[in-house]
DNA sequence: CCGTTACGTTTACAGTTGTAAACTAAATGC
DNA sequence: GCATTTAGTTTACAACTGTAAACGTAACGG
């Protein structure tokens, strides 16, 4: 679906109100975020109309006021979020980092459980390609001299 | 260490350059990223200067160059930007993400034992609390009638 | 010595973000 | 009916980002 959202830290504070709620309305969405932030309500309507006008927020009329809702979900706008920064380090360095986030994770018997069985049902593969631009990553140092001259001697992938 | 560090896409770039090769100069940064986004000396200079003025890159005087190099370490500064990205969700709604990006992950063998192990070693606890501010998580329905009513009744947690 | 390189520094400029006041228009209280 | 409240919309403004040109200066080639 949609490739790319990009909500800013302050905006997700009110997605998240219209994620708790199904629907609020800038009062409602005000009321939490005055009391969590000390927002006035003109910054929560500001950030009401930019979420509305990137295309996250509906605003469906009711009487005089306006009731938002969204057609995004907050589990998967967070998958989008967060795997732009795991694009930022090498594949191969991923599960190391998924080993750190399990530890600082706290969970319940049956969370790990759970884990355990996804990890236990998981397909692995034989090597885990690294998938970065050469000079970006060690993994590229075995190929041949110096990182810039493999620079030169390799295709460069244009993408990553 | 350093709390919030907040290091932008583009000089992550930078970054992943100097990290992969322990020093470098503007010339070999410039080298790596015209050939993966394209980017003139000019704007990687401007990233460079803007990652030693944040104090993330040094610059060690060489005759008449500067090699640059960082105190941060890649997995750690990785870290601190997911973990900013966490803290956008409820915790109790981690082990669920968690799960998601053990499934998206590709990994061989070994990767997939040592995280059954660190989940087998995993201290759990008997439950997971709820950190979000009530308004923000439909944890908080259960309390006592309506959101904003709960918000009235309920202390406000002024950090989330 | 002097033009050309190679670097670092300064300036530029539009877009996004955080935070909000000011403005407008409709509704509501009396 | 008119002041006040309550919405939404417009404007503001500084910081941060993406992307780069222009500028100053030291070194190098000849």
């Amino acid at each position: 679906m949609s490739e790319n959202l990009n909500i800013s830290d302050a905006e997700w504070e009110v997605m998240r109100v219209v994620w708790a709620s199904g629907e609020s309305t800038s009062q409602d969405i005000t009321q939490v975020l005055s009391g969590k932030r000390g927002w006035t309500q003109s910054t929560v309507k500001t950030l009401i109309g930019r979420l509305t006008s990137k295309g996250y927020l509906q605003a469906r009329e009711d009487g005089r006021r306006f009731v938002y809702t969204t057609h995004l979900e907050e589990p998967e706008s967070l998958k989008l979020e967060i795997e732009g920064l795991l694009g930022r380090i090498c594949s191969r360095k991923k599960p190391n980092l998924l080993a750190y986030l399990i530890e600082k994770t706290p969970m319940i018997d049956q969370d790990r459980a759970m884990l355990i069985k996804v990890l236990q049902n998981k397909q692995v593969v034989a090597e885990v390609p690294c998938d970065c631009f050469p000079g970006q990553c060690t993994c590229h140092l075995h190929a041949s001299g110096t990182i810039l001259s493999s620079l030169s001697l390799e295709e460069k992938k244009h993408e990553n």
